[in-house]
Order: structure tokens, then sequence, then C-alpha cells
DNA sequence: CCCTGATTCGC
DNA sequence: GCGAATCAGG
């Protein structure tokens, strides 16, 4: 079933691109279909690439990659792309960005000194991610979380105590 | 593992 | 021209 590009769905496909719309989300869209796959080699085609990256921006010329290798020789001399200088991509809507979070860590990875407790707090991914700071006791940690790191084996009926106890600290 | 776009190349 | 496969990265 190949529904092809009609002018319709290059309309559409244009319009909901520049709208800042995710390959695959487009695709759903169109529908008939139409894998984000297609939707990318399109665009490409298209001449269109390169805007503002509605989530995760992968940014292209990040690296260049050996390309694919499946069969046959690359005989190919591969005419030059396009010669993109970066042009003036539309404004970003900016989200605020609302709340604090409560009392993380008092250390970041800056300021977490020798004798700081390095308990981490939060999603290390995160540009919150923190360390507990407190006093380090004798290891790396403040007695609370080397009571935590360094739990012995369990004991019997101490499972809900250390998840209870763990959760409070996550 | 989810997602993103980029690229190549057999069809 | 098309798009699956593959890649590179967040």
């Amino acid at each position: 079933m190949t529904a092809g590009w009609t002018e319709d769905r290059v309309g559409a496909l244009k319009k909901l691109w520049l709208e800042g719309q995710s390959a695959s989300q487009i695709a759903k869209q169109l529908g008939g279909g139409v894998t984000r796959n297609a939707v990318i080699g399109k665009v490409h085609r298209l001449g269109l690439s390169g805007r503002a990256t509605p989530s995760q921006p992968a940014r292209a010329a990040t690296t260049f990659r050996p390309a694919r290798v499946r069969t046959t020789p690359p005989v190919q001399p591969s005419a030059p792309r396009r010669i993109e200088a970066a042009q003036p991509r539309p404004v970003a809507p900016t989200p605020s960005l609302p709340s604090v979070q409560e009392l993380p860590g008092t250390a970041t990875v800056m300021t977490l000194g020798a004798h700081m407790c390095k308990w981490p707090i939060g999603d290390p991914s995160s540009p919150e991610f923190s360390f507990c700071g407190r006093r380090a006791s004798e290891g790396v940690y403040c007695v609370e979380h080397a009571r935590v790191a360094f739990q012995p084996a369990l004991k019997r009926n101490g499972k809900d105590e250390l998840a209870r106890s763990l959760r409070r600290y996550i």
C-alpha cells in the first residue's frame, strides 16, 4: 500500500515538520502506513532539515559516521549533499520552569568536599542532582547514609524497614 | 530502553 | 523517489 507523496501529504508534512513536530509524530498523523523513516527521508529529500528541536535535540553533524555497510562496495563518489550554513532558526518556545526542589543535598559535584557525605540525591542525569553533603563520618557517607549503604545482610523482618529507610533517602 | 534526526543504498 | 536499516546521540 504505497500512499505515495501526494501534494496534500507533502503539504501536511511540511507544515507539521516546520511546526516542530517530530518525525514519528508526523508519521502517526499522516497515517497510511507511513513510518518515521519515510517522513525523515522525505523531509531530507525536500531539502528541509534542521529546525527547532522539540524534544531530543540530536544535532546534526555531531559526528561523522562511517555510514551503513550492507552489501556492495562503495563505488559511488556520492554527490556533495548540501552545504548548510547555520540558519537562523525559529525561536524555540520557552516554557517557564516553576518550582524549586525542596531541600536537595547541600553539595553539588562542584562543591562536594573530601569530608562530605557522598550519598547521591536525585537523578544523576538531572541538573538538580546533588549529594547529601553532611559531615562524612569515616567513609564517604555520613552516619545515616553509611547505615543504609552498609546494611549488613538483612535480618528477618528487616526488609520492610530497609525499604522504608531507603525510601527516605531517595 | 525510550526517543531524536541523519545517512546510505537497494529497490 | 522511496524508505528500511542503521547509526549516533540525548
